[in-house]
DNA sequence: GTGAAAGCGCTAACAA
DNA sequence: TTGTTAGCGCTTTCAC
């Protein structure tokens, strides 16, 4: 391929040298805001810059730096299959980008314990890590830590469960009140006009994602489906074998109950229990996260949507947040942003 | 930042010559399957590969090339929303990729012309371009000019409508058929036990993809649906206008409408038809694209439920897959596979 | 304050 | 058939 650089190609340090009339090391420090150069030096060398469109080059700055980005994600130690897909995500885009001067590394922090997590972020040491990508409970021992690596210059994201009083850079995850808003909408359409209740399951309430997707899915339900009683939740805490004893005992009390919202992680535990429990008329049931135990009840017509955020997405957009971050570099937002996704048994990727 | 760079940095082309006792030269002789090097040589040198388990940095390979990267689409020139999407998105990426040696450009061909298409395919000069991706329909026609392009070196992908009995490396867009069947099972779902007919816009007989979603519609209407009758498919061209006036008539002639599946572009016209035409009941709207006139619609109440595919992944995935196979590295396939995105008006991005 | 020169990992003349 | 060397765009000693 002829590469046919004519005058669109791009400047390079040499161009900005040459223009500005002073050496390579110059523009380097200008470009990299080091001191020891004289003000009016820095006014010629951005002006150069300005001038000709100069952009750097990150690949060739990061081969002569040496740079290796290294990234740290601190999980819940629960392990539900959603914790399990996205630490393999985690470790295959390791695996990936191993070549490309970025490492990528795991902690597990006890679930729903805030003192474990603050403590586990204070464990990190700024001097060997430029990004932390937290999936945790918002808490003030939390924000405090969260502060404290803003501080040393450690680049930090929220991930699926936001902590926005706090500074971290970017949350990367849904947005979870739409998420429940979206879950009442197709729970509603799906039932029409027939009148009943709705029990919804739920994690912690200590968990942010969990509480904003009951705010949404009451919204929607209080507004636009007046026959449809919602239930008070059944705090699960993500554990399988509570939910299982936990929902037959919900529903056996109010015997109208035609919808499940199940806004959590522990499918499991409700899948377990409708083995048990067969009413006449199977509810409506409506889950969070596609992973193999939900496709499986989606196909099987035991959920009828599941409402859902790439993990895979939800890891690179992590990853390249924090990077760009590091490197002070603009984001493409609308490619950051995580899909509410929707799936029907239809449009499940094979 | 510490690099901490202890025996875990990746082998370089150094170290490879220097366990294979050969010069950096040859090394690159034999990574790049240049002739010129005896046999035992390239064994000795393959062996020193797989022991250091050595992986090739493309970014400094590419900044020693000087490579740049030469990437064409070519799309119909119907100017719908979805193409003024799709466009925008290329030229946001080109602007974004112009400094990571990267160039796209875009050229448009007569919308349901395969001869057209086909002429433009052999127009393009293989020796300045690296990749195309390709938006158009299959015909015998486009299939030559597509091995043509082939063999010449050139990757081709196809873009939102397959090719698939062509030389294309690679299709990047939806599952059309599942497309169909999905927008089947939310129509059937939202109307209930209502009976009643089903109406279907189509764009061309010609598109594949407008007829693969035809396709899945009408399986799943038939083995889930059985109180829905759907009508045979009006063909829109894609032209508001034409629709404008089509669906009117194919309602008046059947007044029992109650569902309505567009599965073309052209909501424009499907829009303005609705303007004057007001049943008693408003049927239920299944519509493709989100689009600034499909998000109002949502939000309007016009539309129930928009399947749409991410205009910007696509651009995106077309220009990764391109780049890796001109490289001849491989690709992650999950995150290239192109989601079927079912859009509520709660979910819809802001 | 500023500049010259070496080098990051790889490629591509040109010699040998 | 193989090796030597210069250089891609940028950073970083170390001298001046």
């Amino acid at each position: 391929m002829k590469s046919a650089t004519h005058h669109l190609a791009n400047p390079t340090i040499n161009d900005i040298a040459r223009v500005a009339e002073v050496s390579l090391a110059t523009v380097d420090r200008v470009l990299n805001a080091r001191p020891g150069v004289r003000e009016s030096t820095v006014q010629k060398v951005n002006k150069a810059i300005a001038d000709l469109g100069y952009v750097r080059d990150t690949a060739a700055a990061n081969l002569a730096r040496g740079r290796v980005y290294n990234f740290t994600f601190i999980l819940p130690s629960n392990s539900n299959e959603f914790l399990v897909m996205l630490e393999a995500q985690i470790e295959q885009l390791n695996r990936r980008m191993r070549h490309e001067r970025t490492k990528l590394s795991c902690t597990r922090v006890t679930a729903f314990d805030p003192v474990a997590l603050a403590e586990a972020i204070k464990a990190i040491d700024a001097s060997q890590v430029d990004g932390v990508a937290i999936f945790g409970p918002e808490t003030p021992s939390v924000r405090d830590s969260i502060a404290h690596l803003k501080a040393n210059g450690v680049t930090v994201v929220s991930l699926v469960s936001d902590v926005p009083s706090s500074e971290r850079d970017y949350y990367v995850g849904l947005d979870n009140v739409a998420a429940g808003r979206t879950a009442a909408q197709l729970l509603g359409r799906f039932l029409g006009d027939t009148r009943g209740k709705i029990a919804v399951l739920t994690g912690s309430m200590l968990a942010r994602d969990h509480l904003e997707r009951r705010l949404g899915f009451d919204e929607v339900m209080a507004r636009d489906f007046p026959n449809l009683q919602v239930l008070a939740s059944l705090e699960g805490r993500d554990d399988p074998d509570l939910i299982e004893k936990l929902v037959p005992q919900a529903i056996d009390s109010s015997p109208d109950v035609i919808g499940i919202y199940s806004s959590a992680a522990g499918n499991e535990g409700l899948l377990r229990a409708f083995r048990s429990w067969k009413p006449a008329r199977r509810p409506v049931v409506i889950a969070h996260e596609l992973t193999p135990l939900s496709r499986a009840a989606l196909r099987a017509g035991d959920f009828d949507a599941v409402i859902s955020q790439d993990c895979g997405h939800l890891v690179r957009s992590a990853v390249r947040i924090m990077r760009a971050n590091s490197d002070n570099i603009p984001i493409n937002l609308a490619q950051e942003r995580i899909r509410i996704d929707i799936y029907l048994k239809e449009n499940m990727p094979h």
